[in-house]
DNA sequence: AGACCCGATGTAATCGGTTACAGTCAGTGT
DNA sequence: ACACTGACTGTAACCGATTACATCGGGTCT
């Protein structure tokens, strides 16, 4: 249907090779017949083929990036960090996506596949065995948050970051700190929930399994949770929740249950989410460079793409402690 | 380098032709000739190659996405809508991005001809032109935000947006309107504008050219404006930004000067970006469906992709005004 | 003058699949 | 016994580019 390069070739009076040539600058052509192909071509509206390109030459320029979901700050942010750097190295972005379910994840794989020279794989359960036997043993991939042996990866560092806002609220005075938690099954609740622990450990304070409450990182599982913090007695002075939206949600329920924000408890979320520095109080948090986490994690598929002998690195990312208003440090 | 079916077939001692119809349950295959295919395939780790694929069919499954610039919530919210719909009808999604420059964007549609079935383009001034000299003929486009003669287009109604909001803001009494517009050569911007100069009239005010203040759409320029709008006098007692970011800039230098929103001054924006909410005072603005924009966006293209026939239609989303706090009518 | 080099161009193989067409073979109806 | 049918499988063309190799002609060097 749309004009081939063939075409082109015939019009002009000339050879597909030659032609090539002339597009690509690929090898020395006539200039009399340089401007006649040139002529033709924009004439004729041709434009070359990508995926017959990419064919030939076997490679793609392009890197693929498997997200959960794209719903929430977090994938948009990672999205971003990806692009620009994909978009830097002149390369392009194939993004897909995948809901629950193992079926999903392997579709996923499989469209990408050949249509990329590396893959950027983000999910929050991912097998070794699932890769293995839906990838090409020569298709880097890097993972994002989470480990998989024989593939890169990059991570934050979830149990420091939580370990140091737990270690601040502590040297603000704070003993009874309440954490509200992620879901269980995942990787950065678990490590949130583990430094948050041993630095109430290292303050002196025992870890009390009343005070940590449910969540599933969700805005509305943090209001619910404003519900058994309130039960606690002695109330605790602090509440730290494991992300951003949990925090925002208990923020509308400790106001709606008259109680002020640091006043009367400190709020303390993670993540660092763009619109944590706008509500009111604005909200203490850990920051985490999750665009930085999508630039690296193409940087490393990008160099293993450049060098298929190079060993995939784990790398970790540091977050960064932001005070801001709620939890009463400057206020 | 990765395993083709080719060696699959003589792995398992048949043809190409006898792979194809198994992995794609294209033909009639004999039982026992299946599994051994299968078990060969797996055994291998044979992934069939996507690009080649694409190329025989002629079908990629895959919508491309080229936008402006990636940063902003704006386009996280495109994609968003965009990704999403395309997911729904079991497509792809390829996405580019292009900075400005008009080689840039020539740069941006060529990387996605023949990779992609069917085209969203959204780049704040796209010429009919350009878009006819790099796109084959057969190639469905639909405009995200502007029109472009001869494709689909999905646009927001900007004009009745600020007309609404203008209409509100002298609803509530305000009879001196400052507008901190856009810049000039957007076409958002100019709507917007127009909007808001209707509106003026139709309530009887005469549209001042000292009210209109210049900002290009950062949070910065909304800043620098308050400036501008503090040296008026009469100090107008209505604020209407033409975009949130702007808006927030101008929040922030409002209260710098002293002045109490909405009680000294009230104030609006245009987008509401979800920060708009949890900005205090609340931020009183215009609701643009941006997500919806990108899932019609693909709606229609792939409208075009299934009927090469269908007429390219030009839609334009009506936008909702949002009442919260920073106006003043609910304080 | 003959060997050689180089620029300009064409021919054809190739990338990894899909698929139209053709062939084989066993079973069936007459 | 013969033509026919249909399930099963293979051969080879094709998609639209890239590119190794071959060809050809004129200019240069000795």
């Amino acid at each position: 249907m749309a004009v081939t390069m063939r075409e082109v070739a015939q019009q002009a009076g000339v050879s597909v090779a030659t032609v090539s040539r002339v597009l690509n600058a690929s090898g020395p052509v006539g200039e009399e017949t340089r401007q006649r192909i040139l002529e033709t071509a924009g004439r004729l509206r041709y434009v070359p083929n990508g995926t017959a390109r990419n064919l030939t030459t076997s490679t793609t320029e392009t890197v693929g990036v498997l997200l959960p979901d794209l719903y929430g700050d977090f994938y948009s942010e990672v999205i971003r960090g990806v692009e620009g750097a994909v978009r830097a190295a002149r390369y392009h972005t194939l993004l897909a996506s995948v809901h629950d379910g193992p079926g999903e994840l392997v579709r996923g794989l499989r469209t990408l596949v050949g249509r990329v020279d590396g893959l950027v794989v983000m999910s929050p359960d991912i097998e070794a065995d699932v890769l293995r036997a839906n990838l090409p043993a020569s298709l880097p991939v890097v993972v994002l948050g989470g480990e998989v042996a024989g593939h890169g990866s990059v991570d934050i560092d979830d149990a420091a970051g939580a370990a140091a806002m737990t270690r601040h609220l502590a040297g603000l005075g704070h003993r009874r700190i309440a954490l509200v938690s992620g879901p269980a099954p995942n990787a950065d609740a678990r490590a949130r929930r583990d430094g948050h622990r041993q630095a109430l450990a290292e303050a002196g304070l025992a870890p009390d399994p009343a005070l940590e409450l449910a969540g599933d990182f969700t805005e509305a599982s943090g209001y619910a949770a404003t519900a058994a913090f309130l039960a606690l007695s002695p109330r605790p002075t602090a509440l730290f929740a494991a992300n951003d939206a949990m925090a925002i949600g208990a923020l509308r329920g400790l106001r709606e249950a008259g109680l002020d924000v640091p006043g009367d408890v400190a709020l303390a979320g993670f993540d660092d989410v763009p619109v944590a520095r706008f509500v009111t109080p604005a909200l203490t948090t850990v920051h985490v460079p999750i665009d930085e986490m999508g630039a690296r994690a193409v940087a490393s598929v990008l160099g293993a793409v450049r060098d298929p002998d190079s060993v995939p690195s784990a790398l970790t990312l540091p977050t960064r402690l932001v005070v801001r208003e709620s939890c009463g440090a400057r206020s």
